[in-house]
DNA sequence: GGCTACTACTTGTCTATACAAGTATAGATA
DNA sequence: TATCTATACTTGTATAGACAAGTAGTAGCC
């Protein structure tokens, strides 16, 4: 996960002193850096070149620059490209519905042979096992079961799944490196078609994640939805067109 | 799909210039860009400001420079971010299948209602409209149906679907601006059933999708895949993709 | 108190110039 | 023929300076 390149370039150089006190702590989000013109002092640069090296930090998401004011460090963003598929409130929210959440399990649990294999743990370790049942209007729209790793959110058990969703608590507390996702149409599983009411009959779209955070599988999730209720829509654009 | 700020800033207008080329297609992939001077003289700017323009076209992945040798148009990439959705020939070759196709349809229609309407035509513009029934060793994996709009892709009918799949044959044709996908659990229409060989309850996967090239829609299609013989599988990494 | 004007800072854009470094080609040389 | 060389291009980096535009604070005024 390093690289420690020789920075020839002295832009290079001021770019990779700002990311080291970012990412060793010094420099907190939304802490001041340094101006253009403190930066160029410092590195006996023209100003250009200072600028140059926060213009890139810039389009890199490392920082933000607000004219007038000066560079501040950027919040790490809950990450668009890596997971693009919505948390699924607000998936209800961006069709007008009314979303609630049932909390029908929230434990802790021992793995078991499959689930250490996925979490990358040992069969027996402690995993946080949560399922949750979505609902629009008071209709049962996805039943979603995880596992996590307890050493990526280790508060995971104490949140309230009824007012915020468990991908937004996470998305807050373990930064995704990385995440795998599955798509299928199923049959819903028997234990699952009461809480959806539907028939065993009705196709299911059924989306398996995995997540990385921290370098470790963080989460590990399937959720199922009924085909006619749901549907997993992308727009992807090029550039800013 | 249209958005033409003002662009106030003279790299700005330099990069629009290019982009409009490239999107136009007067400028194909590998086609040279013209230099750094050229374009300053043209724009009446200095080389730094066409440097500038050039330099961010090429973080943004549109252009390829080579120092000492020129700038050229960046061939569209595998598509990354865009298109994560491999070809079906790709796909059920990495699962180490041997993939067919057979050609149900390829022919010139006229548009109906809701064609054009995706397409951004008139009813009764001419389209183009395949079906094709990809297998697995013999067994049919993917029923779809494609109409294209002839403008961006002239040749289209013209070519071989049992030797190259019409996404292979489209991304170097017509180059993607922007895609749209919803993905569906579906029951499978009855005329599909039996190119399937599947029973009526078994629930399939619906992918459509639609693409942009050239400012206008390209291609409208959509794909219906068995849920037990096909699933989606995605892996997005921060950083490098 | 509430307002304006001024100042001191920030980032954003642009210029004109310079040299370094890489590549391709034509021409001279061995 | 094969090889070196000069040259004419390209992009990459860096400088010093300029003005525009936005923000925050301060001082002075009504």
């Amino acid at each position: 996960m390093e690289n420690s390149a020789k920075p020839r370039a002295l832009y290079e150089q001021i770019k990779q002193h700002v990311v080291k006190e970012i990412d060793a702590g010094l420099l907190r989000p939304d802490d001041r850096v340094p101006s253009e013109t403190q930066l160029s002092r410092a590195f006996k640069a023209s100003r250009m070149t200072a600028n140059r090296a926060l213009k890139e930090l810039t389009e890199e998401g490392r920082i933000v620059r607000i004219q007038g004011v000066g560079t501040f460090v950027a919040r790490p963003k809950p990450d668009a490209a890596l997971l693009e598929i919505k948390s699924i409130a607000k998936e209800i929210a961006g069709w007008g519905g009314k979303h609630s959440c049932e909390v029908l399990l929230l434990a802790e649990e021992s793995a078991d042979e499959d689930i250490a294999a996925r979490l990358g743990l040992v069969p027996g370790d402690k995993v946080f096992h949560s399922i949750l049942l979505h609902k629009d209007r008071g209709v049962g729209v996805q039943y979603s079961e995880r596992h996590i790793n307890p050493a990526v959110a280790p508060d995971y058990l104490a949140q309230d799944y009824t007012r915020i969703t468990p991908s937004d608590y996470l998305l807050e507390t373990a930064p995704v490196q990385a995440a795998e996702h599955v798509i299928e149409a199923v049959r819903c599983p028997a234990h699952v078609l009461g809480h959806l009411q539907i028939d065993a009959a009705e196709p299911c779209l059924c989306l398996t994640r995995r997540t990385w955070s921290f370098d470790r599988v963080a989460t590990y999730s399937s959720m199922i939805s009924p085909g006619f209720r749901y549907k997993l829509k992308g727009l992807f654009n090029r550039g800013t067109i």
